[in-house]
DNA sequence: TGTACATCAGTGAACGCGCGTTCACTGATGTAC
DNA sequence: TGTACATCAGTGAACGCGCGTTCACTGATGTAC
């Protein structure tokens, strides 16, 4: 892609996400900067700053986009039976995180609320929300569940869910005939159950 | 702590060990360089040297020492039920991890048997020990599984524990009630669960 | 349709900084006799 | 107990490097008339 000096770029920002979310792809999480990502986008160091107020806005920026997603294939999730609802939650939270790996792992790479300016606190809000819908699915699943309970259990439902992403990963490294859609069947099972083991 | 140009330190090696740990405990670890730890361990920028061979050499021991205790922590686990041993060795996995969260992070930042030297090599073996013990575990709550399987499900295992510590931590961050102890006697189960599964 | 001009979105040089690492050095420590 | 000397374990200055960020600039684009 040759253009002459000067010239504009088209869509800079989109490229300067997508070419931060490639090298996370390939490995290349710890030595994530700016100036690389900027390099990989095919463009001066300086450019990204038309875009970002900084480094941290760029990050905040793609983790913010990868939560919206996700909340977008929850959505898609509605079902009359609470339980299929949330049972689909939890597979479709899986299939998320398989297919679109390394929007995921810049979502998990610093805790939202520790990111400041605009940018943090827009990707803080992002993950509240993916996180109440949860906790709403719960309570759908198991209304005898109070609150701060459907809260808590919410939390183990994505403990459950986050880990066994981190195993279906490996899984699919190991061995090429993993079964990926059954076992992320098995987590939204595994979600219900969550939700609706008995109180105490 | 004063002490006169070109005195000897001590116990640098330890020094510069236990500054690195405090500083990932602080959320440094981005930020975890060489020198910074030479700061943090009262000394200059070039005496980690006469230590480590290189700044890899030193994270590398860092990890080390953390599969040790890791694997004390696991042995302490004994009991005459192979079950119940499966089932406390994957709590005391989970709360290892969350009271030892620093060395825990720096175990995970790079899989083992990609750091090289003899830093690296002795790292690797203290993974591989770690792993075994868990195999020996998942063979020992269910007999029936060969080998191979018992391999691939002791992999499944820590997954399953490793994302639900990941998850755990940011609980804690979010909610002051989180139960932790709760949450990693919850995880011991699901070990057994993975263990038992039935065949195929 | 042309022209004038404001705005947009790049460039590339420069900044100060902290990094990992090297090196000549030096004072403290340990050892042999 | 003293003395001579090798070794240990620091210092601090220096290196080259890549970083995030700033800035004056400039060509391309969009708009008003």
């Amino acid at each position: 892609m040759r253009r002459a000096v000067g010239q504009h770029h088209g869509d800079l920002r989109r490229a300067l996400l997508d070419a931060a979310l490639a090298m996370v792809g390939e490995g290349e999480l710890v030595a994530l900067t700016l100036r690389a990502v900027a390099r990989r986008a095919g463009v001066s160091a300086g450019a990204p700053y038309h875009h970002f107020a900084d480094k941290g806005a760029l990050l905040a920026e793609v983790a913010r986009e990868g939560f919206v997603a996700l909340g977008e294939a929850q959505a898609a999730c509605a079902d009359a039976d609470p339980t299929q609802r949330l049972a689909r939650m939890g597979a479709a939270y899986v299939r998320f995180a398989l297919a679109h790996h390394t929007h995921y792992t810049v979502m998990f790479l610093t805790p939202p609320g520790q990111v400041g300016g605009p940018a943090g606190e827009a990707l803080q809000r992002a993950a509240m929300a993916t996180f109440e819908t949860l906790v709403a699915a719960i309570g759908g699943a198991n209304p005898a569940l109070p609150p701060s309970l459907a809260r808590q259990r919410a939390l183990l439902a994505w403990g459950q869910a986050h880990g066994a992403v981190e195993v279906a990963r490996w899984a699919q490294h190991l061995s090429p005939d993993f079964d990926a859609e059954a076992f992320a069947v098995g987590v939204g099972r595994a979600c219900v159950s969550i939700a609706q083991a008995p109180l105490g």
